[in-house]
RNA sequence: GGGCGAUUAGCUCAGAGGGAGAGCACUUGCCUUACAAGCAAGGGGCCGGUGGUUCGAACCCACCAUCGCCCA
């Protein structure tokens, strides 16, 4: 079995197979075990009929290293998955394909639309799901939930109805934000305002009965067939003598007031403002302060109304052409100017938003934000990175009511029926037979759905089982952490907090833990726009989920975004394959072990790497505890590739090959109980590698995703073998370094002369100086002193200890003087700068004892490699003068 | 207009009040019985600018510049 590991990690050989046999024996199922601390994630349900992109990798990735790692430290460990039914958006994509068939919905009606629209559903709704369980994610398929499922429902109508009863729901005649393509409402938030060149157009007012004229400015020249009055600042001087008169409309000819209003800002264009009440959410606010009708000249659709007269049925844009001309024609326009604004543009087809007067339902949105904001502020719920508070405490200090309704089908019907007869508005939880006001049984529903995040903001109790009182929502809720990507922070966050807190008294979850986006490879935003989007399926494909998983989280800074090479991925994959390798060099050299065997008799390595393996598991944890996933992966690289590999395996080499048997098993031991634990690290970064490679180990357990995270053992901190290693590193480096240098054919075994002086390290290098020879293929003698240096020798100064590696011959007397003056210059500069710091006396007195300690330590050995180099190159000079 | 983030090696990015780091790229030498997706050695940086705090600033503070994002 051993032998048949190939020397290139295939991720295809392990990855589905593991993943079915994951979910085939529940390892990810959890049920309430009262009696154990619980840890829960519910996922951001991510769009039913969508695709995984690269966002959903790195969050689910980033909620998968939280979970795994939770539920190897033996917390009842639930991450509950789902999607999202995105009203919106699934809707569009059944549209397109009814297209195809060259139906419309109004063609085939609402109702087998929406039987389409499941169908739908039923068909992509596993995809997206799939596509998770290839990337590695751990949730708990038994639970999983979709936002228009029947439980999630009767949430939604529950919480409605109570909002409804609480005076927090109303139904408003309000300006609302009408997308003309989409068809619907949209919420202030789904509307992107975008800087746009445009142009501020200049129109001349007659006045009515009398000479003269105001001029107004807008950047909207065509709303002005719905104008209903003139406004101008009450303290503006220039206007005063106007107020109270009346102006005629031009091309309308319909008499507009000039009324004082404070909204109105002097020094934008001329100071005098049209209104329009029916389309701009501001002139609806003066409209109603001073009780101006409302003239709706664009409809649903984006064309003029009737109320438009002659210019009905034009597009809003062609329209705005035909009145300018008109006005030309008829001498009304001033001037035009160029003007750059932000226009509000749809979130999701980037169409030019209408504002538009309308019928919704709202919910109040002061009351409920107000403990929304106390619990953040209060610190009963955390933000990670911590800047994001202010973001949305900002957000909420400022809120605005939230229309709701959405004019589509696909969603949450509204509960509310309306009485044919009686008109009475009649919310509850279960269609009404009749109206409870006057028993009229024609009742009908009203039309529109809720907006798709009313359902998402009772996702944390509502996929626990809510508005049923489950051992599951005692168990597990408040859930421990929400992960998110930053953008959705007032979509999402903000939503489930005050509906937590409203419905359950408490918090959704304790921390919310951020992250950036994923860009393309020159900083932009991946869309599908721009065609730059990578594929997080084809990455798998190519090389691997654990790759792509190590990637984005090494990538990942909390709450910063990161960018997508290729060159990081091979980076990540070449990782992979060296675990693969140095797991497979452990393996073929296993044979005789016993897990019970010999452990006495450690070297000095084996004391090293134990000591750093302790040191890494430490960091990695604390690096997890603070949601610093990215210092973890990067710590757990660093060990095994620069320690673990480059210098331990190295050193077992020899006694696995040539040992006694008892150094043998002792090796086995040490190499074993790192790697297994390493392992076990980075599970929650790598699942499938490390999967793998433990099962081929010797362990306890039957799966790694169960096994017991590593536990510290302080005592394996070596802080004498570490330093004691380190000095045989940086000899070892010295003699590979003059090797280097002096061309010393790599097969070839030097002969290094090494003096040292110091008790001690000379200690360590007598002992263990058969480390040095097998690394740096040397033959070593070690002094105290030199009774005489080799005159013809290459030489270094390194941890106190001076090397000489003699070549006769093949010193080049000139170019070895060169290159000892080099490093002798460098090690000057070092020196004057320590020396000056101790030479300094507010550093003296006010610096810690043992920074002051340090740099004096760092003087002597600077003094004494300075000391060594001269005496080098003073003997060097008697070789070339003599 | 307000806020946030970024500015560190050719590129992409970590870092922390006391000796400038990684990966990739580059140079040199190696198919050394785990790995050429590798090994060894090396070159390369006034840590955006100006002031300030400090014994000491890439790090803390203020201002400025450039880029990006969010909000109005």
């Amino acid at each position: 079995m051993k032998r048949d590991i190939p020397s290139a990690y295939d991720p295809h050989e392990v990855e589905e197979k593991l993943y079915a046999w994951w979910e085939t024996r529940k390892f990810f199922h959890a049920e309430v075990e009262p009696e154990k601390r619980p840890f829960c994630i519910v996922m951001p349900p991510p769009n039913v009929t969508g695709e995984l992109h690269m966002g959903h990798a790195l969050n689910n990735t980033l909620q998968d290293v939280l979970i795994r790692w939770r539920r190897m430290q033996g917390y009842n460990t639930l991450w509950v998955p789902g999607t999202d039914h995105a009203g919106i958006a699934t809707q569009a994509r059944v549209e397109e394909h009814l297209a195809q068939e060259g139906l419309s919905k109004y063609d085939v009606g609402r109702e087998e639309f929406l039987r389409r629209t499941w169908e739908w559903k039923h068909k992509y709704g596993t995809r997206i799901t799939r596509q998770l369980r290839r990337l590695g994610a751990s949730c708990d398929w038994d639970r999983e939930r979709f936002t228009m499922d029947e439980g999630c429902s009767e949430a939604v109508r529950e919480v409605f109805v109570r909002l409804y009863e609480r005076g927090l729901i109303y139904r408003g005649y309000y300006i609302v934000n009408w997308c003309p393509r989409c068809r619907t409402t949209i919420s202030d938030i789904e509307v992107e305002h975008e800087e746009t060149p445009g142009q501020l157009y200049y129109i001349r007012y007659p006045l009515q009965d009398r000479e003269g004229y105001v001029v107004i400015a807008t950047t909207r020249p065509e709303t002005m067939l719905g104008d209903t009055a003139v406004a101008v600042n009450p303290e503006d001087e220039r206007y005063r003598h106007l107020v109270g008169l009346t102006a005629v409309l031009p091309l309308v000819g319909r008499e507009l007031p000039i009324i004082a209003d404070a909204y109105v800002d002097p020094a934008f264009g001329t100071g005098a403002l049209k209104v329009t009440p029916a389309h701009d959410p501001n002139d609806f606010e003066i409209g109603m302060r001073h009780n101006l009708p409302q003239v709706k000249v664009i409809g649903p659709d984006g064309r003029m109304t009737e109320e438009a007269g002659r210019y009905q049925g034009l597009d809003r844009c062609a329209c705005r052409k035909e009145v300018v001309r008109d006005l030309e024609a008829q001498g009304y326009l001033v001037k035009i100017e160029e003007h750059r604004h932000a226009v509000g543009h749809c979130y999701r087809c980037h169409t030019a938003i209408e504002p538009m007067l309308s019928r919704q339902w709202f919910v109040r949105m002061q009351p409920l934000a107000a403990p929304a904001i106390k619990a953040v502020e209060d610190g009963r719920i955390r933000f990670v990175p911590e800047r994001f508070t202010r973001i949305y405490l900002n957000w909420l200090y400022n809120i605005r009511d939230w229309c709701i309704s959405r004019q589509l089908w696909w969603g949450h019907r509204i509960p509310v029926w309306y009485c044919l007869r009686c008109e009475a508005e009649i919310v509850a939880r279960e269609e009404p037979r009749v109206c409870p006001k006057c028993g009229n049984p024609e009742l009908e529903q009203d039309p529109d759905v809720l907006d798709t995040w009313f359902s998402s903001a009772l996702w944390p109790f509502s996929t626990l089982g809510w508005p049923a009182a489950t051992q599951e929502l005692r168990h597990f809720y408040p859930t421990s952490v929400l992960v998110t990507g930053r953008d959705i922070i007032f979509f999402w966050v903000a939503r489930m907090i005050f509906a937590a807190l409203e419905f359950m008294q408490e918090v959704p979850f304790r921390d919310v833990f951020i992250h950036g986006l994923v860009l393309d490879a020159l900083g932009r935003k991946m869309s599908k726009s721009l065609g730059n989007g990578v594929d997080p399926l084809e990455v798998i494909d190519r090389y691997g989920a654990d790759s792509l998983r190590f990637m984005l989280v090494t990538g990942n800074t909390p709450g910063n975004d990161q960018r997508f090479h290729f060159e990081k991925l091979e980076g990540a994959r070449n990782f992979c394959n060296k675990l693969w390798n140095a797991s497979r060099f452990v393996l073929m050299n296993l044979d005789g072990y016993r897990p019970d065997g010999e452990t006495g008799g450690m070297t000095l390595g084996d004391r090293w790497i134990l000591s750093r393996y302790e040191d890494t598991l430490v960091r990695v944890t604390e690096n997890l505890e603070a949601y610093d996933l990215g210092e973890a992966a990067r710590a757990l690289y660093e060990f095994v590739w620069d320690e673990f590999c480059d210098w331990y395996v190295e050193l077992a080499k020899p006694r696995l090959y040539r040992g006694t048997p008892a150094e043998r098993a002792t090796a086995q031991h040490v190499l074993v109980t790192v790697l297994r634990g390493t392992l076990e690290l980075l599970h929650p970064f790598m699942p499938f590698i490390t999967e793998a490679i433990w099962q081929h180990l010797p362990h306890a357990g039957e799966t790694i995703t169960l096994a017991p995270w590593p536990a510290s053992v302080p005592a394996r901190r070596d802080l004498e073998a570490e330093a004691a290693m380190n000095l045989v590193m940086e000899v070892t480096r010295a003699v590979r370094h003059i090797r280097s240098e002096m061309n010393i054919p790599p097969s070839s075994r030097a002969a290094v002369l090494l003096v040292c002086p110091d008790t001690a390290s000379r200690a360590v290098l007598e002992r263990w100086g058969d480390y040095i020879e097998t690394l740096a293929l040397a033959e070593l003698q070690v002094f105290s002193e030199l009774a005489a240096e080799p005159r013809q020798a290459a030489h270094a100064v390194a941890g106190g200890v001076e090397i000489y590696v003699p070549l006769a011959g093949l010193i080049n007397t000139e170019r070895e003087t060169a290159r000892l003056a080099r490093q002798l210059a460098e090690v000057e500069k070092d020196l004057a700068r320590v020396e000056a710091k101790l030479a300094n006396p507010g550093f003296l007195t006010k610096a810690p004892p043992e920074v002051v300690a340090k740099e004096q330590e760092k003087r002597d050995e600077l003094a004494h490699k300075r000391a060594a180099l001269n005496e080098r190159l003073r003997v060097l000079n008697e070789v070339a003068g003599g």
